[in-house]
DNA sequence: GAGTTGAGAAACCGATCGGTCTTTTTTGTA
DNA sequence: TACAAAAAAGACCGATCGGTTTCTCAACTC
């Protein structure tokens, strides 16, 4: 990796932080070469223009957060197990989201609602692929016979993501875990609910 | 009301509109101008920064969003009637709440991370009294027996909470009520399921 | 290790930012 | 209806905005 590309790299990871933290009108190019330590001839000669900075640094926060949920599937056979973990991996990383400004899906669709439609077609893009994992999920274990069969994935998926957002949003307000622990629980009552009933004989 | 009154109410309420839509960062002076038709003079005779101005229109939009409580629990005597008018006000809302750009408490509660203190603690005073609302219902049903003694109003608050604005952040950003639909669904059982079971033999 | 290329610094640009000040117009009152 | 008080307009301010250009120095290539 040339030293070029490292810094390229550097300033993506310094901007991602600042945008999810401040937002995009509210981070200026001064804000970002204090943090960076670079000039602003510096970081143009990487980017054309901040909207691409800003483009870059979101797709790097949202490889960043996929990490997260593939780290959290690992090893993990049923799909109650498998939407455990995933409940758990986010409410565990309140700490490190927190530090880091925020979900960056949560973020960007609340700050994105009419001005900037690249980024809100790309938080969409985003948000579906987390949608499609929890549903994809859900769906193998209605075929398998662990889930009920009337079971409708989409809803799974909105119910897991909404509490887990809302209570992040929460969290997030008043520094609190207590928020993220309840919707934990609440969750966890949801999915193992989700359990086909044993109508055999 | 004097003119000037008027004047100062209807900067306020195109302020929170655009405030609530675009962030203090990026609302400015100008847009305020080109809302209220207003040149710079006018508004800074009724308010003497940028910042005096969010304020007073974000207390106006809490203030518009009580409203939708107040009105939703009139005439509900159980607890439960008041909790589901109280999510069915919520997601009926979703037109008007989208076009006025969303939550104002979600919005400044992820938008004023860690800028705009005064912002934020005016948000966290804002969720406290939507909490205490919900909590007061669920402790009162509590007492008189409609709901089971082991429960535990903060929780009850918390889930509902979270369920509404992250399914609300969901349906703004995809533009769809389904996923609110969904919220409401999920939330009706959720607190037909608070009723305390009837032990007597 | 010399030469070439590109990374980064520094000075600079017009536009716009939030805010002030003076002047004109409107409003409420005597 | 005349007048004082105010509301609003319009010109103006320094600072900062995102972005460009020029120049210097450090990094890769041969």
């Amino acid at each position: 990796m040339s030293k070029a590309e490292q810094t390229r790299g550097r300033i993506i990871e310094q901007a991602a932080g600042l945008f999810n933290q401040r937002g995009y009108a509210g981070t200026s190019m001064s804000d970002l070469m204090a943090a960076t330590g670079l000039k602003k001839g510096g970081i143009y000669n990487h980017f054309a223009t901040k909207d691409e900075l800003a483009i870059a640094a979101f797709d790097f926060a949202v490889q960043q957060a996929r990490r997260i949920h593939i780290k959290a599937l690992k090893g993990k056979r049923s799909g109650r197990e498998k939407l455990q973990a995933m409940v758990y991996a986010f409410v565990d990383s309140f700490d490190d989201i927190s530090a880091w400004g925020g979900c960056p899906l949560m973020n960007t669709a609340i700050a994105s609602d009419d001005t900037h439609s690249l980024l809100r077609a790309k938080t969409q893009q985003a948000m579906n692929h987390w949608q499609s994992l929890i549903q994809h999920i859900t769906q193998n274990a209605i075929n398998v016979g662990e889930f009920a069969a009337d079971l409708d994935p989409d809803t799974v998926a909105t119910i897991m993501i909404a509490v887990l957002e809302g209570a992040l949003m929460l969290s997030q307000l008043y520094g609190d875990r207590s928020y993220l622990d309840r919707a934990r629980t609440h969750l966890d009552h949801y999915i193992v609910n989700l359990k086909a009933v044993d109508n055999r004989p």
